[in-house]
RNA sequence: GCGUCCAUAGCUCAGCUGGAUAGAGCAACGGCCUUCUAAGCCGUAGGUCGGAGGUUCGAAUCCUCCUGGACGUACCA
């Protein structure tokens, strides 16, 4: 489809240019930059559009005027006569595309290429690090890193779309304090006990007894004193301290494993902050050495950030220990020399704007010029229709409890529609549904913005939601496997792109040819709810085309035969937009 | 205080690099199942795009100010 705007732009440039010469004006002077092309607001008035404001001013004449003179040349060109018809609608000049080898190159191209319809080369061999999740080892994952999960999930399979060499990569928080108190409450209060005694997602075990140390440290104050001891003791490597953080964080791992397999997320490679803490420090007392830090009385180092009209910012603490910051410093570097990226994007919440800030900018002073490559990808928080997730409060949403509530929400649904026959594994389909739900649902609103997520909704299998769009993909399916069934009575028949004519016909048609741009400007912006936006809109408009178009009760094989290959095409485009965003296919529910 | 981000229908969200009457879904109301899954389709109603200026032939979109909200501004992560 960009290349079809494309031909048209420049027939409209040429025919200004000519325009420009009758009314004896410089045809250079009509630059093929300034011709906008747009799509008009109703398919009736054609299929792409071309206002032509801009050109009053260098012609002197009314927009409309212009319009006209220009449809008017471009009907003696052949060419362009042929490709479509140019219409007037004041000022602005509308073509309606000739279908015919729109629709026949478009459909083969999609049948032809298959997976790799929409694939394009705009990063094509570009080394892209995407680093997302980041879960710390003391608690399971909620609702929050869900969205993160997606996000970065789902921006990494775009980019690889687009022809990137991506690495994603996660950093698990294995090391500080909090990992410490969880360990302090087990020792303390857990006789021993293991997920599998207590029958535990082993996640959640470990959660348990991070919840049990606030608790405990409400009412005893030496808790507190000593989660740093233990902190101390496992920084000077104590046997018995690292055993436990071994076994521990083991647990904890394995249930978030659990968790990223149901959600479709997973990784190239792992970064534990215990084994790239270190690196920190030593780059900061290098770039001590040079002079890039300065030191405090109190042995503190600091960085001056007034070149980025910031404060100042500690890099190592009066007693030596790192922060924060001086870990992922350490970590960056250690990242770009084990793989050379030429982008690095962080997938973390807004809230660390700020943090990236610094992170960039110590980089760059440090003399890295890749610091300039490296980008937060920041989205906002996500809510319940209750309110918002308070730790404190206890009402921060469980990334495992949401999942089994959707899931077990979808599998009621199945059985009260009868389709357990159908669909064959209840739970699994119910879980593909469930990812599909929470996937869309998080995916759809722009990573910007602070949403909020409604289980009950994302679930629906109406409206605009994943399952809604899975549905289309088991409807056509369904269709398919009516049809190789039927298939000798049809086998008079050929594809005529000619007769997909029905208006539904044209737009999916077109929307279908729009699907790389689509891909290519996800990848562009970091967004997938362009893609989640453009599989709602294809898939209602495939909706309302066969609830109106028979494909198979019809009598003429040329029809039946066409209309397949269209919803083929369909179902293919279906799938490649399905895979960016994290919706399981499903052939039947 | 300062900084960053957000503000579109009752609710949840789209709206591409400014362009033709601002779009969906949910909720409400009303239609459509002897025909490819009614988990669907169609229709009705619902909006001074937070407010005020400005730039422009043209602003939900760009700029400034104001209001409201979120998040930062730790020798926490």
């Amino acid at each position: 489809m960009e290349a079809v705007k494309e031909q048209w732009k420049q027939r409209v440039a040429e025919a200004l240019r000519e325009v420009a010469v009758d009314h004896q004006i410089d045809p250079t002077a009509v630059e093929a930059e300034s011709v906008v092309v747009e799509t008009p607001p109703t398919p009736e008035l054609g299929d792409i559009a071309f206002p032509l404001f801009p050109f009053a001013r260098i012609f002197k004449t009314a927009p409309a005027k212009i319009a006209a003179e220009v449809a008017e040349k471009l009907t003696l060109h052949s060419e362009a006569a042929a490709a479509g018809t140019v219409q007037v609608a004041g000022p602005y000049l509308n073509v309606a595309l000739k279908m015919v080898s729109l629709a026949g190159e478009v459909c083969a191209s999609v049948l032809d290429e298959r997976d790799s319809y929409g694939r394009g080369q705009s990063l094509q061999g570009t080394k892209v690090m995407i680093e997302f999740s980041c879960p710390n080892t003391n608690k399971p994952l909620h609702l929050g890193h869900l969205r993160n999960d997606a996000l970065g999930e789902s921006v990494a399979r775009i980019l690889g779309a687009n022809g990137a060499d991506v690495q994603k990569v996660n950093l698990i928080n294995d090391r500080g304090i909090h990992i410490c108190k969880s360990m302090l409450a087990y020792k303390k209060f857990a006789d021993g006990a293991t997920p599998e005694s207590e029958g535990l997602k082993s996640d959640h075990f470990v959660g348990k007894y991070y919840v049990k140390f606030d608790q405990w440290s409400k009412q005893d104050p030496q808790a507190e004193p000593q989660a740093r001891e233990m902190l101390k003791a496992w920084e000077a490597d104590d046997p018995e301290v690292t055993e436990l953080w071994r076994r521990m964080n083991r647990w904890t791992i394995e249930g978030i494993e659990t968790t990223y397999a149901k959600t479709g997320v997973s990784f190239d490679k792992i970064y534990y902050e215990s084994q790239t803490f270190k690196r920190g420090r030593e780059e900061v007392l290098k770039g001590l050495e040079k002079g890039t830090f300065y030191k405090e009385a109190d042995g503190s180092v600091w960085v001056d950030l007034s070149e980025i009209d910031l404060d100042r910012k500690v890099l190592l603490r009066s007693d030596g220990t790192s922060l924060y910051l001086t870990q992922d410093i350490g970590t960056a570097i250690e990242r770009h020399q084990d793989w050379p990226f030429e982008r690095m994007i962080y997938v973390v919440a807004s809230e660390q704007r700020y943090h990236f800030k610094v992170l960039f900018h110590v980089l760059k002073k440090l003399g890295f010029g890749w610091a300039d490559n490296l980008y937060h990808l920041s989205y906002g928080m996500v809510n319940l229709p209750e309110g918002k997730m308070k730790s404190r409060e206890g009402t921060v949403v469980d990334a495992d409890d949401l999942f089994e509530q959707l899931q077990a929400m979808a599998a009621e649904e199945i059985r009260s529609k009868d389709r357990e026959e159908h669909v064959g594994d209840v739970e699994k389909a119910a879980a593909a549904v469930a990812q599909a739900a929470l996937n869309y649902y998080l995916l759809q609103v722009a990573p910007a913005r602070d949403m909020i997520f409604n289980p009950e909704e994302s679930i629906s299998f109406n409206g605009n939601t994943g399952p809604y769009l899975q549905y289309m993909g088991a409807r056509i399916s369904s269709m398919l496997r009516k049809y190789e069934d039927r298939k000798a009575e049809f086998s008079d028949g050929n594809f005529q792109p000619e007769l997909l004519e029905a208006s539904e016909e044209r737009s999916l048609i077109k929307l279908l040819a729009e699907y790389p741009e689509v891909v290519r400007r996800a990848g562009e912006e970091y967004n997938p709810n362009l893609i989640t936006t453009y599989l709602y809109d294809i898939s209602r408009t495939f909706s309302k085309f066969y609830h109106d178009h028979p494909v198979l009760h019809n009598d003429d094989p040329n029809v039946v035969i066409t209309r397949v290959t269209l919803v083929r095409a369909i179902l293919q485009v279906l799938q490649n937009a399905y895979f960016l965003v994290g919706i399981p296919f499903l052939e039947r529910m």
